[in-house]
DNA sequence: CATGAATGAGTGTTCATTCAT
DNA sequence: GATGAATGAACACTCATTCAT
């Protein structure tokens, strides 16, 4: 399931059974629509040369109209992150779930990561441009994305899980770890915004991104 | 050698016998003046909340002043990237030159790296802190590096003798090679900038680098 | 009779023997409850920071609805300082009305415009808050309030009477005259409105504005 | 001596002995020039109407330049205030000291007053038309005007001695006082800055508001 | 050459007013 | 009639860049 899940909000949450009046449903499509305008703009011009202005006419809305969604820029910019963050992790996880071999359970996740990359490259063409690595923006707002840590504790449980069962080297903590996964993964997913997808399958590049990751770029002997 | 290869360059080149007038001496002088100024203006505000006029005070000129040295404030900011790039790459050329054996050559190279970061904090946090990745700045006026192709292309080589050496595993481009050990060396510079120096000795931490990037995460069996 | 002129048209004016349609009395009803959330809102804020919305939301109607009662917010305030004026004007008429002794007369009515700002701060705050002297807002638009006119008409012919009478001196015109009581009369509820009523009853406070304004500051000898 | 301090001190001022460099001269000229384009700015459109550029432009500067004189807004209106207010109180100090007989001394100061505020009809006009009365704009950065306060106190010493000299009854503070001839005078003020001059001297209008404030509007018997 | 005052385009944000529902 | 989402003009303020001195 990796639907946006500010629209799966609206069209109606068959779990929660709650089903949204005409004006929430409405408001919440709205934002969704400025939000992925943002996310358009965002990645065109990064952070600082997007100007709200920009965002509103991509929308197709009036400069005011953005700040009936969103308190601020900052927010905005935010929100963004935030959402397509919690999505990420939320799919993330029901992919995994119940696999209880720790090193299939990472395969997966590799692959299903791909996956997602492949589907939202706007939004990592803003995770690229900017400074954000889970807190973003002005000291004294800077405020740790929720999301953000969510989606590391996850990764973090994953290769925590997998040192204990020896499939992953234990001289190093599991957020150095997570961190060193997140470097090589993204220089493949920036390799492939750049310069397009190689004639492999995403799965294939999962797959060589997992390989390099536990067995390192020595030769083999 | 690792001074600043401008200053070097008024000094007076002995190799290229070439010896500056006065004014040009002073010239290049002043520029780094400024240059060393926007380092550390760009390292503390980023390069969007760094004001030129920040910068001019911070090297102890006028505003305009800057302007005689520096087209604008992209150039400025460029030219600083160049000059350290220069450097580095210059600095571990020298260090790894007449080195046979790929692995040990690469072993220095890494801990040269890891020297000349743990020196040029600053520098650093200029990189983490802007989109910056051997190109920068506004759509139209995006230039490649010629610094940051040569560090490239210096690297790039020498996993390309690594790869003949069988040091290194060839089904990956010493390219991607490349990138993909840029972003484990980063991984553990952005945390050390960030959480200050383990109580490691730096040419641990090098070594350790290294062993992971050669070595992966897996555990070695 | 002190109630508000609207309320009294709309539960109908036996004088008259005009009744309204429901509809009209309930148009003026909602104008009432608009105007007096205004004059909270007015008062609290002052008239630029006093948003549209804010007094919408006072008044517990929607904004859009304000403009079906209201022009626009210009003549909203314009008309809150009509209708407030208007009751004025006829309840000290009413008090003094059939008072021949000038003097009396003219303190009746001080008792009386005190009474009335006892009761009416919000409106007063609103007075003191703006540029509001009779005449108020942009240039263009500037329109002389009636009420306002009415008020001083009647003050004037109280003091013409009063000079007619030997009671005010005659070198300086009833219109002047009036003005000058106006002030000396809103220094005392100025002060009253900031710093809370002395221990004085109210009718203490207008016998002393009646002595300043009639005998002046000068010690009596 | 009633000329513009700013002025004055640019001149040099011969009793300090100071001169001041070229450029802290200009930077004092240009910043009353702005200073004199914002009071008729000002003036005619009320403090909330008047644009920082429509301010910029009357003083024939670009926007920006205000800044380098004013930090916002609110500094360059309070700046007005101030400045004109402490040539008032200092103008006035200067005119009556040294004269012993109250009445005399209060008599002189009405005059002067007068005198001042026919050369300075555009700030009285801001006076009118804005709720400064000695502490102005928003709530947080309300800050008592310390020359509005020695003028004040100024007033109030002038009254207190008319007090104790029993040319001015005594039941009233000289707080209270002082708003009562504030109140009064301008009255006086306001109706001259609107329909023009009466034919009479400003001397005799000076006396016409001693009198009314001493005597009162009371025939005298 | 060096200066720094001046510029003015550009930004985020607000809010009176309109109008489709 | 009532609504409140949408509008967009307008504002205060910043800052890279220029240029007269």
């Amino acid at each position: 399931m990796n639907t946006n899940s500010l629209i799966e909000e609206v069209i109606g949450n068959s779990k929660s059974g709650v089903s949204l009046s005409r004006k929430e449903r409405d408001k919440l499509l709205r934002k969704a629509d400025i939000m992925a305008a943002a996310e358009r703009v965002f990645a065109l011009k990064g952070y600082h040369d997007a100007a709200m202005r920009d965002i509103a006419r991509e929308a197709e809305y009036a400069t005011g109209t953005v700040y009936l969604y969103f308190k601020d820029k900052e927010s905005l910019y935010f929100s963004l992150l935030e959402e397509k963050m919690r999505n990420i992790t939320i799919a993330l996880k029901e992919r995994t779930i119940g696999i209880p071999d720790a090193e299939e359970k990472f395969r997966i996740f590799v692959r299903e990561s791909v996956n997602f990359f492949e589907r939202n490259q706007d939004f990592f063409r803003i995770i690229f441009s900017e400074r954000s690595k889970g807190q973003i923006l002005k000291e004294g707002k800077m405020v740790k994305s929720s999301a953000m840590l969510q989606h590391k504790e996850f990764v973090e449980g994953l290769i925590s899980v997998a040192q204990k069962q020896r499939v992953i080297r234990s001289d190093i903590s599991p957020q150095q770890m997570g961190d060193i996964f997140g470097a090589i993964f993204m220089t493949f997913i920036f390799d492939w915004v750049k310069n397009g997808p190689k004639n492999t399958q995403s799965n294939d590049m999962a797959d060589l991104i997992f390989d390099i990751f536990l067995s390192g770029a020595g030769r083999k002997k």
